[in-house]
DNA sequence: ATAATATTAGTCAACATTAGTCAAGAAACT
DNA sequence: AGTTTCTTGACTAATGTTGACTAATATTAT
């Protein structure tokens, strides 16, 4: 809390605005301006803090007139859910888009907490370790499609 | 209490911040430096002394704005349970036989038959299938363990 | 229309800033 | 003496920051 880093704080920015609307609209030059980073930080947060896997669109137009914007977007709206993670997953993820999976599984109410945290452990880098990222991502791709499979005929 | 060394000294001073919060988040390098260690001591200290047995979760950051962040978390009345299965998973397990540890564990009410089914899927032949029958086991039984680590407390 | 210029955003690689791992050696206990 | 625990530092890994260069789109001039 004491000492966050930029990206952080841009992060939370969009995400308050995000809290009351249902997307966000910027001009990068603008934000990078706001909060005095170099304009292509704004694309680092956008692009490790608003992945598809964390439930979130981004569009953009370069040009005069210019844009981002970042959609929310209901998984849950959408009738397969579990299809779209299972997408989402591919055959390989890794550790920090798989937390974002788990976390859509919990927001859209499919998971509850104590069920969110045995899949966080399944896949946590204490269970998940051959000491080869591929293999690891591969790996946790799998543990999180067969779950998301046996959820499918469970809810 | 006599000759404390540095380690204990600096466990010491954590648990002192423990006592009165429910966390402590510090900057390794700092402590380090505080206590006059080189910085991966504190790992040390953490690693012998805050563990899941002791009852706490430790979490980290690294990059700019890095911490670590130790919680303390209310254990189960569980626990010798949970390590007999620990003892029982060793550092590889069976599919037939990582079976038998969910169902103890559904047995003696440590999970529901929904948590099981979810478990069971992470360790299914269709989540660990390397090829090798060796390494699936070694990493059936670090994703069980991972699991029952969790099962120790209350989340 | 077409070309030139201006105005935006995107990519990528270098560098910076944190924490993690591991193994060797030292110190403290049997 | 042998074993365990502690201490240290070299090396690794993850995450964040910066800026030079590129690409797309819009606007203006011809």
């Amino acid at each position: 809390m004491e000492n966050q880093n930029i990206s952080d704080i841009i992060e939370s920015y969009l995400k308050q605005i995000l809290a009351d609307s249902q997307q966000v609209e910027i001009r990068r030059a603008e934000i990078a301006n706001q909060f005095n980073v170099v304009p292509s930080q704004i694309n680092y947060v956008i692009k490790t803090r608003f992945t598809i896997q964390d439930g979130y669109v981004v569009e953009s137009k370069r040009g005069g007139g210019g844009y981002i914007r970042i959609e929310k977007v209901k998984l849950l709206d959408n009738l397969d859910f579990i299809d779209s993670l299972v997408t989402a997953v591919g055959d390989q993820i890794t550790r920090h888009d798989g937390l974002a999976v788990i976390r859509s599984l919990f927001e859209a109410g499919a998971i509850n907490r104590r069920e969110s945290n045995i899949i966080l452990a399944a896949i946590d880098k204490t269970a998940i370790n051959t000491g080869n990222v591929e293999v690891d991502e591969r790996l946790r791709a799998q543990i999180l499609i067969s779950i998301l499979n046996h959820l499918r005929y469970e809810s």
